[in-house]
DNA sequence: GACAGGTTGTTGTATATACAAATACATGGG
DNA sequence: CCCATGTATTTGTATATACAACAACCTGTC
């Protein structure tokens, strides 16, 4: 039926794309885990990278890029958010380049506290999406590899 | 295992958040959309305006921000900017306060240039996500039920 | 040890996004 | 007709995002 890959015409860009159908999904549910952090003046894109660093330890702006398929320079301007905020401190590390960071007491403690909020949100995506897109999104992510397609 | 709705902890988010996932793959695939249309300076987010513009005919912001579960301010911005390429065109309507829009010959235009470079990368992101996704995804959008979930 | 080339981050610029407030218009009740 | 209330959009502000250009630093080679 529609076309494969021979001159989709508009109405195909319209039924099939992925992206419009990725994107739309996407707001969607990033608004329904900031809806639920808005008590905590926390969003799910900064949640997400406190997590990753909890998890790290003391981690790299160029590590956490690259698990998080993020651009170093978005990083960067969170980051400096989250340190003016007090959530994340710099540690000076060998390589004079790098700026090596990881949570402070505050940080953790917001992430400890955003926790019940983010489960109703998971509750309610889970919902929404069915356990088929769930599947399919850890799936994808495993197939990117480090770096692979965006790269 | 993983906690199911009683006090999940920082590792149970690290591993099943549903948003993390959804966000970098939308940034995954943005990225695969973005790239193939860059000769045309044109992004899928704004590609995707035009097709539902180019489906709807004449369409009123809200309208399309219905469709697209996007806010009327966002749109407002993006519409501004393909107002200035040339893309689209405001029409008189009867109720003062609308600002109904459609595509211009130009727009049009762009548009076709696009889809090429739009089979292209849809068909790495159907690679990239597995057959049927498509249809996953359209499943969740089904089920948001225009202006259900976030409205 | 100096220089070339690669790596790591930040900064400039532009778009995408949303919430809140302001604007402009429409509409129904007196 | 006028006002109160509601609806459609824009504007102010803040974050998220990426690309390009730059700055700072490391490393291997001669």
């Amino acid at each position: 039926m529609s076309a494969k890959k021979m001159n989709p015409s508009i109405d195909d860009v319209a039924r099939e794309c992925i992206a419009a159908r990725m994107r739309m999904l996407n707001r969607v549910v990033t608004a329904l885990y900031d809806d639920a952090l808005r008590p905590l003046s926390l969003k799910v894109s900064q949640m997400n990278i406190l997590v990753a660093v909890a998890k790290m330890g003391t981690a790299r702006p160029a590590e956490i890029c690259q698990r998080l398929h993020l651009d170093v320079s978005t990083l960067s301007r969170n980051v400096e958010r989250m340190k003016a905020r007090g959530w994340l401190e710099v540690v000076a590390g060998d390589d004079a380049r790098a700026q090596p960071f990881r949570l402070t007491a505050e940080g953790r403690k917001v992430l400890e506290k955003a926790i019940p909020g983010w489960a109703k949100a998971q509750e309610k995506a889970t919902e929404l999406l069915g356990r088929g897109v769930a599947e399919l999104l850890g799936g994808a992510i495993g197939r990117l590899g480090q770096g692979g397609v965006t790269k």
